[in-house]
DNA sequence: CTGTTAGCGCTTTCAG
DNA sequence: CTGAAAGCGCTAACAG
């Protein structure tokens, strides 16, 4: 039924290992044998089984990507990133999702190794001991994308997120805001929860002012809890002229909280964040955020796993990637 | 150096088919028996081999999914109901992007067949002859998600994007709108182009009225295609009060273009459009659409072609799911 | 309930 | 430049 390379040997003549050769482009092949190895395979529709070649070779040229959810757009223009390069380097991508949920990850951990992936790119919230037990059994390569561990021995690609965060609250500093309300997210969320709040506190505490713990909200991420977290901003009177969201979606669902009360942003409320999701720019007014550089940190993780994976040099393993503020039109100076 | 089902036979003193029926949950062992094998596993860290079983049992429990742009939200959220539903049934998936082009598209439906997959998911635009043809070489179920073809012969799973976008255009005429312009998209894309394209006129037509060329430009689906196109009536001087856009990304590129202008919607202009996208919910004015369920069309492709893998009786094979007119606010009744 | 024995389709020494 | 042969780690009859 379905056609070997066996078939193909015996179609064309040769032995199987000649049209392992010409399959597997080994240039230790007469021409003229080459020629009708191909014959052979064009006759007979011959398709190369890449799993009897991962058995016996034990390489499967597919890596394993644990992503939390891939319907975020943070997340899937990473994975856009990761996919580009690993397509550019012959590996395919067997993706899991995970929810950010512990059980979840260690378990798609396990079925990815099982396959046989070559490498194993992670995303996702915090690294724990049970990771790092789990990535311990694995004899492959891994790289985490967007997230780092404590002990930095693991390889692992993402931006500055403290520093980002401090850029975004100190760029509302130098255009003279002081009352600076922070929608921030869980901290339990090391990257973009704790991270980012500690970004802003140490901002604030730079510019001299101390930090007003009644300014401070703590959402989900999310564009409803920044509209949320904003709306008890104004409901509770807070005499804010600007507002830091450590996410995009939540700083943009702080600006209609703001639109919905009748004031204006940036004339009554600036505000800005860190990320730059495509929607950034396709609201009203265009957000003025920190870019956090989504398709490269998949792309560099990716790349950095393909050279893991060939034992190539690495020159760097902790991989910091530069953020940049994007001046738009949601923050203003204070006059 | 790495465990085999073989050392666990020799640790547990049984056979290899004994080890690998207690792998495979089969239910003709002792349960002592079972036991020995589980402390063997446990003990020497045994972690069964996929590409092998693969090998042998010709089932990798694996599908591929070809996705034009991982990156697009439309897609991603399709793509997050395909991987829950295959992860419900023990699959996982390779995902490979395609950016609808055709040459790729085919080459990675070939390397996806190579990779043994179980299965095959295919989303993007337009399905050719040449497709075709490579589906036909495949000996697995294909399911086409998202899109489907003349002949209906594969497997499909869609909503009905003509009637989708008559609905849209009905609700503008129900309103009292009649001077209705069309933001389209490229015609060769046959559902979101063309399809809908052809629900405009065909609600025009069925309302008695003419369509009127003037009102009709066509974007390329993106929201700055939709602020350029709306700006375009504006500067012409049309004199439409409402637009249809055939994606959220258009209408709220046009939404953005009014406003710029200093117009509102819907007082000024009504918009509405196709799709209901998650940032249908996160602009002001909240954009009234017909919601495509992007989930359940990645979910049920999924799940039929579950059902197909292991052949069981399929009912319907030609899917269309319900669309639904999502009232928010950025249309308003002709007054 | 358990063991034996063929392969699955390919790569990879090792010879020549 | 080419061929023979030994596996890769597992499943699936088949026999008992």
């Amino acid at each position: 039924m379905t056609v070997t390379i066996y078939d193909v040997a015996r179609e064309s003549g040769v032995s199987m290992a000649t049209v392992s050769r010409v399959v597997n482009n080994n240039p230790n092949v007469k021409p003229q044998t080459r020629k009708k190895v191909f014959d052979a395979i064009e006759k007979l529709g011959y398709r190369p089984n890449a799993v009897a070649r991962g058995l016996a070779s034990k390489k499967t040229t597919t890596v394993g990507v644990v992503i939390p959810d891939i319907s975020n757009t943070i997340f899937s223009e990473v994975a856009r990133g990761v996919e580009d390069i690993a397509n550019m380097y012959r590996y395919n991508i067997i993706l899991c999702n995970s929810d950010k949920k512990k059980e979840k990850e260690i378990q798609v951990i396990n079925t990815l190794l099982e396959k046989q992936v070559d490498g194993l790119l992670f995303m996702g919230g915090t690294v724990t001991e049970d990771h790092i037990h789990a990535f311990k059994t694995a004899s492959v390569p891994i790289v985490l994308c967007g997230t780092k561990e404590e002990s930095e021995n693991i390889p692992s690609v993402d931006i500055d997120h403290e520093k980002a965060a401090f850029d975004a609250v100190q760029a509302l500093l130098n255009e003279g805001h002081r009352d600076i309300a922070l929608i921030g997210g869980n901290f339990k969320d090391l990257a973009k929860g704790f991270a980012r709040y500690q970004g802003y506190i140490k901002a604030i505490e730079d510019a001299g002012l101390t930090v007003n713990e009644d300014l401070i909200q703590v959402g989900n991420f999310r564009y409803d809890s920044g509209l949320e977290k904003m709306k008890y901003f104004l409901e509770s009177n807070q005499n804010v002229t600007a507002v830091f969201a450590v996410t995009d979606e939540m700083a943009i669902g702080a600006i209609h909280a703001i639109q919905d009360a009748g004031l204006k942003v940036p004339e009554d409320i600036s505000v800005i964040s860190v990320d730059n999701i495509r929607m950034a720019s396709m609201v009203r007014p265009l957000l003025t955020t920190v870019a956090q550089p989504m398709y490269d940190i998949g792309a560099v993780s990716m790349r950095l796993l393909t050279k893991l994976m060939v034992n190539e040099e690495i020159e760097q393993s902790q991989i910091i990637l530069p953020h940049e503020l994007i001046q738009r039109n949601s923050v203003k100076r204070l006059t």
